[in-house]
DNA sequence: TTAAAATTCAAACAAGCGTTTAAAATAGCT
DNA sequence: AGCTATTTTAAACGCTTGTTTGAATTTTAA
């Protein structure tokens, strides 16, 4: 295993964990058994280094999600919001087997990017991966073309928001769960249980 | 104005912009124009300063919650999940009252304590301020009997993770609806634009 | 007015941070 | 083998962090 590998791997573990900001080179470095400076050397800087631990999912993630989502797009028939959500599932499953809890630490780093750094993972999403956003929003609109872009535009943002926050803080959720109703849930339960809700929530009534 | 309320209004905007761990102490005695260390000399540390800022909001907020979900659940009429979720509005909107934007303040520090210093902030609230959480589900469950205390379970936090993330990142979010829609949109229409949102999705049909 | 209490202040503290350096070690290549 | 380029290493850098100190100042009350 590469030096740049075993930085990865423990860094994207505990960004997951404790947020970009809440995680020090040390903390990675020690974990993954190399020496501080390898960071530095390797990756620039911690904040390229952030951009590479989100590049790794991104680049397994993004062709799969364009290809679900473009399928959806090219097909005659009408897709239910349904089918829209349930697209991300697969792409997103996916990550598991790609690395271990591949799909929760992924989704935990997507909540983090979100309100640590101010932005900044934000803009690197949607100007490094412009065709996921677009092509969503096109299978959004093929299957409720009702919605005007403005509302799209805001409930488009409201379910990122209920998935990414969720997500971010499932691990806890996950525990509740357990100890409440003795039910041993798993991040794809926790996403089968969001898809209905974000469906339902993107066809409410249009409000005047 | 007294040196302990000059830090709490320097400390709770520079939190809800930056977050928790984002913000020195330097930063909020500067802005506020007070030594460094009456901080520490008027609250302890920097953890209870963050408990002073929340408690100050909770305080206000958190009684005219209780009523507004009690006399919900106390109506006899049932009420429709519309109607719970319109019952935060006012009291949440009177705290702009209370504050010059004190509403999206407010809504923007639970976000980062949400996300932030790995949910200590959560701990905080749901201990301190249960009957906020118990009026709130009572009223859902009024409004909604046939879903199980499970289902309930993960779509209130579906809907607060909603919430929280939107208004955490809502400036952001208002700059571009100014951009791209030419449209004015403040807090309470970011607020109006979510209830039939979470409202729909709280009401999904029961996933199998 | 005076003594005690509360508050403010400048300064320093120890600890942690990301980053840099230059020497040592390793690997690749002719 | 011997030279070059790459990688690893320990140490230190400069800076920021939250917190503490003890003296100066202000406020309070008798």
């Amino acid at each position: 295993m590469s030096t740049k590998n075993k930085i990865l791997d423990a860094a994207e573990v505990l960004f997951s964990d404790k947020g970009f900001n809440g995680t020090s080179l040390r903390e990675i470095t020690s974990q993954a058994e190399v020496n501080l400076a390898a960071v530095n050397y390797h990756f620039g800087s911690k904040k390229e280094l952030i951009k590479a631990v989100m590049s790794r999912y991104m680049n397994e993630l993004s062709p799969r999600l364009e290809s679900a989502l473009g399928t959806l797009c090219s097909d005659e028939a009408k897709p239910s919001l349904i089918d829209v959500f349930s697209a991300f599932l697969d792409p997103l499953l996916h990550l598991n087997t790609f690395k271990d809890n591949g799909t929760s630490i992924f989704l935990q780093l997507l909540g983090r990017g979100y309100t640590d750094s101010q932005g900044f993972l934000r803009w690197f999403l949607t100007t490094q991966y412009p065709n996921v956003f677009t092509n969503f929003t096109n299978a959004v609109h093929k299957a409720y073309p009702e919605l005007s872009a403005e509302e799209m535009f805001w409930r488009l943002h409201f379910t990122m928001g209920t998935i990414v926050f969720t997500m971010s803080s499932s691990d806890a959720l996950i525990d509740i769960a357990l100890n409440d109703f003795d039910r041993q849930v798993d991040i794809a339960g926790v996403i089968k249980q969001v898809i209905p809700y974000v469906a339902a929530g993107v066809a409410a009534p249009i409000v005047k």
